[in-house]
RNA sequence: GUGGAUGUAGCUCAGUGGUAGAGCCCCGGAUUGUGGCUCCGGUGGUCGUGGGUUCGAUCCCCAUCAUCCACCCCA
């Protein structure tokens, strides 16, 4: 490379390229979520990940953290103001409300993709991270509530995480207890200024449920003689979570009811649970949701009842990989390697390759190229981590066979007629 | 946005005010058609970047950028 001025492009602070290593775990992830959408019955939903500034400003609330200050937010050539998504759930709300899907039916959709938010990066928190999210519409019964947790337990099953996290379930009643409520609150915390701090005197004006949720032991006495949520829920919404705790407990599920939990937009109402995890740090969070019964109308279509959550891709991967719970078999690699012997005999291994590949679709053949010494070719071949080798040199040529090499077990080499080959290979793909 | 730690080879890291080393990786050889183990050799660094102090800075000072951890916030 010539001496070059040029400074170094590098990728943006907090977004992350995906590495061959990697990848392999995402796909893992990535294939049981849609089995499981399948099983559970959910259609994907793709969605772009710019829309108008203000379908998140009116969506996620004016005076969030998200809002006010983590938003890609820029104008576009004609002077729109556009954003990259922070969150899925109100571009999913848009979406089917744009299309009709809301029009007199139910619908049950997931989505998974990239979000946005400048955040100061750390373990479990990016400025672009990924979100695997599900959102249901026109269910008002507790019976969705319990469906979409029962669909995320089964996925920690699934995984081999369910000993890993632990479920926290809280309800904020309707919209207008929540909002009473909150105001008793605002009035309760405002006697007590004197004891609150810095964080819990922003939050006072951002979110004020959240002060509840602090850690500051000086304020211990005056949150334990703070009004409680759970006596401030409306009747219907208390029948509502009555009946969800009973479903739960019918399935098996267990849970932890967390008065404190508070989710941080606006829009949710009644059901909020959580999906936490001791073994990622202070970002502990893997899957989050709730119920938002008001989102619809307030971005201007019919009142809607719906219930959704997401979960952290990058955290829920971290966590496989921390626990080593992905299968040795999802980490790729490839079944067999084939190996021209000398420059001579390239173009037969090349024209075998491809016929091999025909008569065996799902086999994982990946070819020798770029030359080399023969001790190189075999090296190759070792590192691949494929099973087999295929040799391929003039004597086989010579006589219509390959050589089948076994590099992970003891048997002995053997000549295979060409034709035969693709039977012989069988057994290998099992998948 | 706040606080702390760290930036030396592709990776993991030593190290010194007189412009650098190990292990792993990679390449070649010992082994003309047999990988893994062993041995030998080799490629590869403007010591994150820019300034300052100094005869001289990878080392000391300042700034900046990046990464990591925590706070905040959140998935």
């Amino acid at each position: 490379m010539s001496k070059s001025a040029a400074k170094k492009i590098q990728a943006i602070r907090g977004m992350n390229d995906l590495l061959p290593s990697e990848s392999p775990r995402w796909q893992f992830f990535e294939a049981k979520v849609r089995q499981l959408m399948q099983r559970y019955g959910f259609d994907e939903i793709r969605t772009p990940i710019v829309e108008q500034t203000a379908l998140f400003a009116r969506s996620i609330g004016e005076v969030t953290d998200i809002v006010e200050k983590e938003m890609y937010t820029f104008d576009d050539r004609n002077g729109d103001s556009l954003t990259l998504r922070p969150e899925g759930t109100a571009s999913c709300v848009r979406a089917a409300m744009e299309h009709g899907l809301l029009h007199n039916q139910t619908q049950r959709l997931w989505y998974q993709g990239p979000m946005f938010r400048h955040e100061r990066p750390q373990k479990g928190r990016y400025r672009q991270f990924h979100q695997v999210g599900v959102e249901t519409f026109g269910f008002e019964g507790p019976d969705i509530d319990a469906e979409v947790i029962l669909l995320s337990a089964r996925l920690w099953q699934e995984l081999g995480l369910s000993a890993h996290v632990t479920l926290e379930i809280n309800s904020l009643g309707s919209a207008e207890a929540r909002a009473a409520y909150r105001d008793k609150l605002v009035a309760y915390f405002e006697q007590h200024q004197d004891v609150l701090d810095e964080d819990s005197k922003r939050r006072l004006i951002s979110n004020p449920l959240r002060i509840l949720d602090s850690k500051n032991p000086a304020m211990a006495d005056m949150l334990n003689n703070a009004p409680q949520l759970m006596d401030h829920l409306d009747e219907e919404s208390r029948t509502h979570f009555e009946q969800l705790k009973a479903m739960l407990d019918a399935s098996g599920i267990g849970y932890v009811i967390n008065p404190r939990l508070v989710r941080g937009l606006d829009y949710y109402c009644r059901t909020v649970f959580e999906w936490t995890t001791t073994a990622l740090g202070s970002q502990g969070t893997v899957c989050a949701g709730g119920r938002y019964d008001g989102l619809v109308e307030q971005l201007g279509g019919k009142t809607t009842p719906a219930v959704g959550f997401a979960m952290g891709i990058e955290r829920l991967v971290l966590l496989l990989e921390t626990l080593d719970l992905v299968p040795d078999e999802a980490l790729g690699g490839c079944d067999v390697y084939l190996l021209p012997m000398d420059e001579s005999v390239t173009v037969t291994a090349l024209t075998l390759a491809e016929t091999l590949r025909s008569e065996l679709p799902t086999l994982r053949l990946q070819l020798h190229c770029g030359g080399g010494s023969f001790k190189s070719r075999m090296k190759k071949a070792d590192k691949s981590a494929a099973s087999v080798a295929i040799l391929l040199g003039e004597d086989e040529i010579a006589e219509q066979t390959v050589t089948l090499k076994f590099l992970r077990d003891e048997r002995e080499q053997q000549r295979v007629p060409q034709a035969e080959l693709a039977n012989q290979l069988k057994d290998l793909v099992s998948h």
